[in-house]
DNA sequence: AATGAATGAGCTTTCATTCAT
DNA sequence: GATGAATGAAAGCTCATTCAT
C-alpha cells in the first residue's frame, strides 16, 4: 500500500490536524508543527532550515529544540498525528455506518476532503516522510501499514456479507483504491507547484472512483 | 497521475536502462550512473555524496565533474533515461499488439518485470527525483506526463472500437491503473529496506491487476 | 608551584570544605556547589551544563542564577573556598606544632587526607580552574600561592633552627613537596576514571614522601 | 605520575617536535599542528574555533577537516608525537650515558630544555590534553605511562648497581622527579600568562633539581 | 582523462543567560 | 524564591564544486 500516499488527516471535529490543546506547551507545539508543514512542503524536508520554521512560527530559531528534539523528529511528528487521525476517521465511519459501498464512499470523500483541507500536508507525507530514516522503524511501520488493513476489512466484511463478489482479494482492492487515490492527489501535487489551479471537485472525484471500484467488486 | 511512480524503465532490447554505448566517454558514464542509482537508492539523494557515487563507480570523485555538470545534473539524467524508456516501450507494444485488453496486460508486465529487474531504480525514481526542483521545469514534466496519455489513449482506443464502455473516463482510468501499480511498488520498496524479501511475482501480479482493471471497464 | 594542584581544602573541623551556614540561602549554594563539583569531576567543566547542576541539586536551573552570576562564577568559588581552607589548616598546623619536621608531615598528610575525602574536588581544581581566564585575576594569583610561601617559610624556619642544612632553597624545596604531591596525586586521578581502585593509603604514602623530602634537606 | 606535565618533547635532531616529513601532505599536517598549538595555547583549548587554527595555519578552514578528524583528533595528535618524541629522547640518553647519576641529569636538562624550547607545547599538554575523553583510552594511558616506567628503571639500574641506597622506591622517586619538573614549569606556564617574564635558567634549576634528588638517594 | 587538495557557504544543534509569571 | 519558556550567539562539521597539476 503506498505511502507518503492519500493520507487524509485532518481531525473531523476540529478540522485541524493537530490536537488543540489546552496547555500552553501543546499549544506552542502545534503552531511549530503548522509552521514546518508549511515550510517542509514549500522548499522540501531538506532545503527547509530550521530558521525557516522558526521565522513562519514567529519564534526564535532555538526554541524550536525546546519542543523538539531535532528536524527529524517534528517530521515524524507530523507524520504520527496526521496518521493517527486518518485512522481514527475510518473507526468513526466504520462505527456510523453499516454499508459496505457506503462506507468505502465516505472513506474516499474524506481523503479527497483532507487533502483539499491542507494540500501542504499531503505534499510533506507523499514526498518528505518516506526519505526519513525514521520512519522504517518498525513502530512506525506497523502504525503505517492500519489504514490498508482496515479498508481491507470493509471489503472483506462487504463480501461475507455478499454485497460484493465472493473472489475478490480485499487487500489487493485495498491497495487499488488507495493507489489510485494516492495517483490522483499526487499529480495534483506536482502541478500545484506553478502555482495555479483551480480546487479538486471532491464530491465530483470521490463518485468517479468510487463508481469505478465499486463496478468491479459489487455482485451483480 | 502519480510520478516517482510505477515507472518501468529498462529497455528491452539491453536489458538496461542506459544506452549500452560504443563511446568510452558513454561508457564510462553510464558506470556512474549505474553508481549513482545504487547510491541513491541505498541513501537517498540527500544523504549521498559525490565521494560515494565516485566509490561505488571506482573513480576519483574530481571526476565526476568530468561527466555531469553538478548532483542535481545526473538525477535529472536518471529520470529522462528511464522515461524515454518507458515511452519507447509503450510505443512497442502499442506497434506489436493491437487488443486494447491484450495491450493493457503487456504494459502493466512490462512495469512489473522493469521494477524487479532494478528496484533500485524505481526507488529512486519514486523518492528522489520529485523533490529536485528542476524536474518542475515544463521539459520534464511534459515528458513525465506522456506514459499516461498514452495509457489513455490506448483505452480511448479499446473504447472506440467497442471493446470497453463508452461511459469511461481514460484519464481517470489511466490514473487507477497507474496509481495501483506504484501503490504496489512503492509498498515493496518500503518494506524492501530490512533486506530479506522473496522476489514479486510478476506474472500473478500483473493477472490480478489486469483483472480488476478489465473487470471494471469491459463491455459485457 | 603547581596549582590545580595537591591541594587540600577541607575544613577539619567541618569535614567539608564549604562552610555549614545558618542562612538558608548559604546553606542551598552550598548545595549547588557541591552539586557542581561532582558534575564538574564528572563531565569536566566545559562539558557540563547548568541543567546538568541544576539536576544534580534537585533545583531548577533558573534558580542556577540567583545564587551565582554565571558558571565561571561557581568554578571560582570553589577555588576560593578550597584554596582558603587550605590556607587556614596551614595556619592551624604551625600554631599547635613547633618542630618542622613534624609541621611538613602534618602538611602532607593533610593534603593527602582531604584528597581521600573527596577527589572530585581535588580534580576539578586541577584540571577545570587553571583554563579558567579569571583565575588568573591578580586577587586569585595572590590567593593562589599564599600555601607555597608558608610551606618555604616552614623550611625557612627549619633551616635558621639549624635543623635543616643551612644550604637549601626553601622556595625550591616547596615546590618539589607540592609537585610530589600533586605527582602522586594527579596520576591517582587520572586511573579513577575506569572507576575500580582501592583507595591510596594515606599514613604509608605520607611517611614515604615524608622520609624523602627529610632524608634530603635533613641536618645529619 | 603527573600527566600534561613536565613532558619534554622536541626531537633534538631537527629541533622540532613534529617529523619535518617529505610529503607535502605531512608537511602541510606540521603546519597545521603547529598552528593548533599556538593557538590553544593562547586561548584554551575550548576557546579555540578551527577558524583560529585556520587562520593561523593561513589555510581555509574546511582543509583543516582533510587532515584531521576533528577537533579533538589534532589534540590528541599533539600528544601523541610530543610524547613519542620524549620516549624516544630517553631511550638515546640511556644509550648514550652509563653513569646513572649522569642519566638522570640529562633526562631534567633536556626536559627544561625542551619547555624553554616551545612553551606552548607544554601548556597544551597540561592544560588541555588532560580533559580530552579520548585521552583516556588505553592506548594512550600506556603511552602516557612509558617515560615514567624508563626513569624509574634508570634509579633501580643505579640501585642494582650500588650508586643509590639501597631502600628507596624507583617508582616514588620517578614520581617525586617528574612531580618537581612539573610543579616548576606548571607554575611558569601560569605567569606567563600577562606575559611578561625572564626565560628559566636551564642550567641553573637543572642543577638545583638534580642535586636535591641525587642529595636524596646517593650512597654517602 | 584523472586526481585529490582547496574552498567556504551553509546548516544543525547547543547552551549560557534572561525574564515573565 | 522558583520555574522553565525564550533568546540567539556561537561553533563544529559537511560537502558540492573548482582547479592546479
Amino acid at each position: 500500500m503506498p505511502m507518503g500516499v492519500s493520507i487524509p488527516f485532518i481531525c473531523e471535529r476540529t478540522g485541524h490536524f493537530m490536537k488543540l490543546s489546552n496547555s500552553a506547551k501543546e499549544e506552542k507545539e502545534g503552531i511549530i508543527v503548522q509552521a514546518a508543514v508549511k515550510v517542509f512542503a514549500r522548499k522540501g524536508y531538506y532545503h527547509s532550515k530550521i530558521q525557516d520554521i522558526a521565522q513562519e512560527a514567529k519564534i526564535a530559531y532555538g526554541l524550536f529544540y525546546h519542543y523538539f528534539k531535532s528536524k527529524d523528529d517534528i517530521l515524524l511528528t507530523i507524520f504520527q498525528n496526521a496518521w493517527r487521525n486518518l485512522v481514527k476517521e475510518i473507526d468513526v465511519i466504520i462505527e456510523r455506518t453499516a454499508d459496505p459501498v457506503q462506507r468505502l464512499r465516505e472513506v474516499i470523500h474524506y481523503m479527497f476532503r483532507s487533502y483539499s483541507y491542507d494540500r501542504n500536508l499531503l505534499k510533506v507525507l507523499i514526498m518528505d516522510v518516506p526519505r526519513l530514516e525514521k520512519f522504517y522503524e518498525k513502530k512506525n511501520l506497523v502504525l503505517y501499514k492500519v489504514p490498508y488493513t482496515k479498508i481491507a476489512e470493509i471489503i472483506e466484511d462487504g463480501r461475507k456479507a455478499g454485497v460484493f463478489k465472493q473472489d475478490i482479494s480485499p487487500i489487493t482492492l485495498s491497495q487499488v483504491l488507495m493507489g489510485t487515490i494516492d495517483s490522483i492527489i499526487r499529480h495534483d501535487v506536482y502541478d500545484i507547484i506553478p502555482g495555479k489551479k483551480e480546487k479538486m471537485n471532491i464530491n465530483k472525484i470521490t463518485q468517479r472512483i468510487h463508481g469505478i471500484l465499486i463496478d468491479s467488486i459489487k455482485k451483480k
